[in-house]
DNA sequence: CCCCTTTGATTACATATGTAATCAATATAT
DNA sequence: ATATATTGATTACATATGTAATCAAAGGGG
C-alpha cells in the first residue's frame, strides 16, 4: 500500500475529516496546527497525488482533493507493521507499556475491558 | 531522542537480543534474516554511533558495540509517538483494529485481560 | 620485511522527505 | 486588452536513508 510521510499524513487527516477540498481550504487547515508554508502544502499535495493517496476532480481551475485510502485501512495497516517491526506483531505489550505509564484513563480501561469481553464471548462460540 | 531508521532498527534489535558484538558477529547475526551487505550493515553501525544510539569500546583492533538506549525505552518511546499520530494518543482503537481483524490469539486476549484487570484494581486505590 | 586481510573511516550515489521558489496557464480586475 | 493574482506543475536544495565501494591503518602469514 501507500507509504505516507511524517509531514503528508498531517495532508491526509485534514482530508480525512472532510473531503473534498480545495487546496486552498486544505492551507487553511493545516496552517491552524502547523507553521507552514501554503508553498509546501502544495508540494504534499502533488506528492500525495502522485502516490496515489490522493484523488482530485477538477472544479473550475483548481481541484477537488479526496483521500484515496481511507483513515482505517490506513490505520489498520500503518497498525500492523509498526506493531510487527517493534513487537514481533503482539500488541499486549505495547499496551502494557501504556499501562505502566499510566497512559490509560479510566475511559481507556472501561473501553479495552468492553472490547476484551466481547473478544472472549467469540472464544466461546 | 534518538531517531533510528527502519533499517537500523534491525541493528539495535540484534544488540538488544546480545552485547556486546563485534561488527563482525553483528553482520552474522543480521544475514541470517536479511540479505545485507557486509558494507551495509557497517554503515549503519557508523550512523548508530554518530546518533548516540550505539557505543562501543575498543577490542584490538575492532570494536565492541552495545546499545545505548534500551530496548524497553526505545518501544515506549516509538510506541507513544506512534499512538499521538495516528489515534491522537489513544491507544484503544489501535487495540481494536488488531481485534476487528482476529489478530489476537487466546494467549493475547487473556494476557490484555490480566493487565485490565490489574488496572481496574489500581483504580479502586 | 612485504603482501594480504580485516577493520573502521570516508566517500558515493540514488531515492525520500521537508521546505520552498519559480514557471506557465488562466481567471480577474481595471 | 493588459496587468495582476491564483493555481497546479516543475524545479530546487538540504538532510535522511538504503545500499555500497574505496581508503587508510594495523595485524598476520610467509
Amino acid at each position: 500500500m501507500v507509504e505516507v510521510s511524517n509531514a503528508e499524513l498531517r495532508v491526509m487527516q485534514v482530508l480525512w475529516q472532510r473531503s473534498p477540498q480545495t487546496a486552498q481550504e486544505i492551507v487553511g487547515q493545516l496552517q491552524q496546527d502547523f507553521d507552514w508554508h501554503e508553498k509546501t502544502i502544495k508540494t504534499m499535495l502533488s506528492r500525495l497525488t502522485q502516490k496515489n493517496a490522493l484523488t482530485y476532480t477538477q472544479q473550475g481551475r483548481s481541484y477537488l482533493y479526496s483521500p484515496a485510502i481511507s483513515e482505517k485501512a490506513y490505520q489498520e495497516k500503518a497498525s500492523k507493521s509498526f506493531v510487527q517491526r517493534l513487537f514481533s506483531g503482539n500488541v499486549t505489550p505495547l499496551v502494557a507499556h501504556f499501562a505502566e505509564k499510566g497512559e490509560l484513563s479510566d475511559k481507556d480501561i472501561s473501553e479495552l475491558k468492553a472490547l476484551i469481553e466481547k473478544l472472549e464471548d467469540r472464544q466461546h462460540d
